[in-house]
DNA sequence: CGCCAGATTGACT
DNA sequence: GTCAATCTGGCGG
């Protein structure tokens, strides 16, 4: 299990450091999916522009909560998956942007996709990641070393000049364009 | 209550 | 490569 701490970190440093770790979906029927984290892409505060801070709503607000706090939010009719970073009253999160299934089959080599694949909709909302529900995230003990990437963020109409996208170099289910 | 932009995806000229 | 479907959140564009 991962603790607070983890995520009490700038967003762009949380967001490197997630690459390799497994997020656990326990389901309703008792099922486990398992996924390494391969590709995240970090988000600030209100001077940010492609940040969902910049609007004086629920999202910001969302984004101010604890350390771990799950944030999910849809667009273009699909949910996108968040965690929550840094200090209470700082607006940071991290989106995971896709997962490398690892004892069930499907597509997660996208935003939209991966929240399809692990069944992770609205109801996630203001979770917290923490506390071992049917969505956690652990280390992986037999994660062999990876090198990571970093590139703009993907699809944002006013991105920061900074690169805020890593993922595992050379991964195949990290999303393409 | 209506309008519009958007951290997407998939189908198609 | 281009483009439209589809829907949520924010705001009165």
């Amino acid at each position: 299990m991962i603790d607070k701490n983890f995520f009490v970190k700038p967003a762009d440093l949380v967001a490197r450091n997630i690459l390799g770790k497994i997020l656990i979906r326990k389901t309703n029927d008792g099922g486990i999916k398992k996924a390494r984290i391969v590709e995240t892409e970090a988000y600030f505060d209100e001077s940010d522009p492609a940040s969902r801070a910049v609007q004086n709503g629920d999202l910001r607000a969302t984004m101010q909560m604890d350390a771990g706090t799950i944030l999910v939010y849809g667009v273009h009719n699909n949910w996108l998956f968040n965690i929550v970073t840094g200090r209470v009253g700082e607006a940071a999160a991290v989106l995971i942007r896709a997962l490398e299934p690892i004892n069930f089959d499907s597509r997660c080599n996208g935003p939209g996709l991966l929240t399809k694949s692990m069944d992770i909709g609205k109801s996630f909302h203001q979770k917290s990641i923490l506390f071992g529900n049917s969505l956690s995230l652990t280390e992986d003990k037999n994660q062999n070393h990876f090198d990571i990437v970093e590139s703009f963020r993907i699809g944002v109409r006013m991105d920061l000049p900074k690169k805020l996208r890593f993922y595992i170099k050379g991964n195949k289910n990290v999303s393409r364009k």
